[in-house]
DNA sequence: TATTGTTATACTCTATAACTATA
DNA sequence: TATAGTTATAGAGTATAACAATA
């Protein structure tokens, strides 16, 4: 049992210097993404890391999983039930490079490619009202400032 | 086992339209930022919510739990476990408001004043790095933005 | 030896439903 | 009846070590 306290609590409430932390607004920022993101695609079975996946193999058809993963930020093990995922799902095909017979590239089926479009038509739709706001120069800006920040 | 494929894959590989795609590139500078926070409170025990939470009870002390799950976006439940962490590691006190003996006022202990002190330091000098290619103006410009985003 | 994909596993964060004690 | 905190639980995302097949 706690001790009581003889404080009432502030009245006035105040975030103070976590505010001018950028690792605060960026979660914050993201936080609100994600949960319009999931909105946005809700009943099509995609997540924030299929969604880029499907995305990035239809850009690159025969990519491996490996390359994939690393050009996404998603580590080796955790491709693996990702796309095992995806595959059961219909989405992507894998199929073993004949170059080099330890790796597997990766393919969209025509419902993956289907999938992938939908999404991307309601995400579009989504981000253009959440960014509504900026000004496309500012959203230029926006995206150049975060693009040297992921770069570094 | 995979169909073998007669596809080399790709050599030049592209992101394509994910890179214009907002989620995309906040995902790509939060995962960043995730992996700079990580290592520069290493050894503090301190992760991203125990931190927000020491920062917004020290500048708000007997703000009550719900209160404050709710300025961090962090929902009751699961304000439970991580204050419990934070109070079986002696940086938080939970007193029971006498105006409303439901609630739950906090409190930084002396311990969780110097965790939080230690904390702001280093990750005001890593954010430093991180920010460093950004112009004094452009930081405001990015505080602004992701602010008004957030808003929505 | 090194690399691709895999298994196993653990930790963090997020989300929902149902409960308790107070109001 | 509504609210503050709690319990239980599940789903995502992230991380590391160890292994088999292939290079």
């Amino acid at each position: 049992m706690p001790e009581p306290s003889t404080d009432a609590g502030t009245e006035t409430l105040s975030f103070g210097p976590l505010e001018n932390l950028f690792g605060y607004q960026l979660r914050r920022a993201w936080t609100i993404l994600r949960k319009d993101f999931t909105a946005s695609v809700e009943g099509l079975g995609v997540r924030h890391l299929s969604f880029s996946l499907l995305s990035l193999i239809s850009d690159n058809p025969g990519i491996n999983q490996g390359k994939a993963g690393e050009m996404l930020d998603i580590q080796r093990p955790n491709m693996v039930s990702l796309i095992n995922e995806m595959n059961e799902r219909g989405w992507v095909e894998r199929r073993t490079d004949l170059q080099d017979r330890r790796a597997l590239s990766l393919y969209l089926t025509e419902e993956g490619q289907r999938i992938l479009a939908e999404s991307f038509n309601r995400i579009e739709a989504h981000e253009e009202v959440l960014l509504g706001q900026l000004s496309s120069a500012e959203k230029d800006q926006l995206f150049d400032m975060l693009k040297r920040i992921s770069a570094s």
